[in-house]
DNA sequence: CCGTCATGTATATTATTTTTTACATTGATG
DNA sequence: CATCAATGTAAAAAATAATATACATGACGG
């Protein structure tokens, strides 16, 4: 079981705020499988940035909105 | 010779912009290797989502100026 | 000319992401 | 209760990213 990577996501949320599309809905737009979706949201790994480019279009958000990047402290 | 990722980048104008930081500056401060900050300069592949966000941050810019997709044309 | 620095490049190897296949769980509905 | 849709999960295989090592080239200064 790998670590869970430093990046948390708003899939879940954006999803139900986009008329509750489904991952199947949302895999097959983006030409991925239900499984990776799933995974993704649980943050079991981080997407390929492609995958990460294609989601944040799907639901016309920056990557940012999507994805968010836990900074090390200083 | 896998083909090229429908992604560019300007890493390379953004070193150049932020005082001509080398490929290993950079590569050493994001915990990379010089060969795949190269390598992603040139288009052989595009780096993970964490690379990406490392990057970003860097150069204290959005993804999206780092990274740009090129949407299938209408 | 010689050495060094930055970059390009190549190959082999490791790590990570994604797919495929398959089965389990939950909630809604007839 | 039976069934269906949506989701969780798991293991193996395929695809892609990243490292390590190594050698080459051009620019530049001593």
């Amino acid at each position: 079981m790998p670590p869970p990577p430093p990046i948390t996501n708003t899939i879940r949320r954006l999803r139900f705020d986009h008329g509750e599309m489904t991952q199947q809905e949302l895999a097959h737009r983006i030409g991925m499988t239900r499984q990776t979706i799933a995974a993704i949201e649980q943050n079991k790994y981080s997407p390929s940035l492609e995958a990460a480019f294609r989601i944040a279009e799907v639901f016309g958000v920056e990557i940012g909105e999507v994805f968010q990047w836990k900074k090390s402290g200083p």
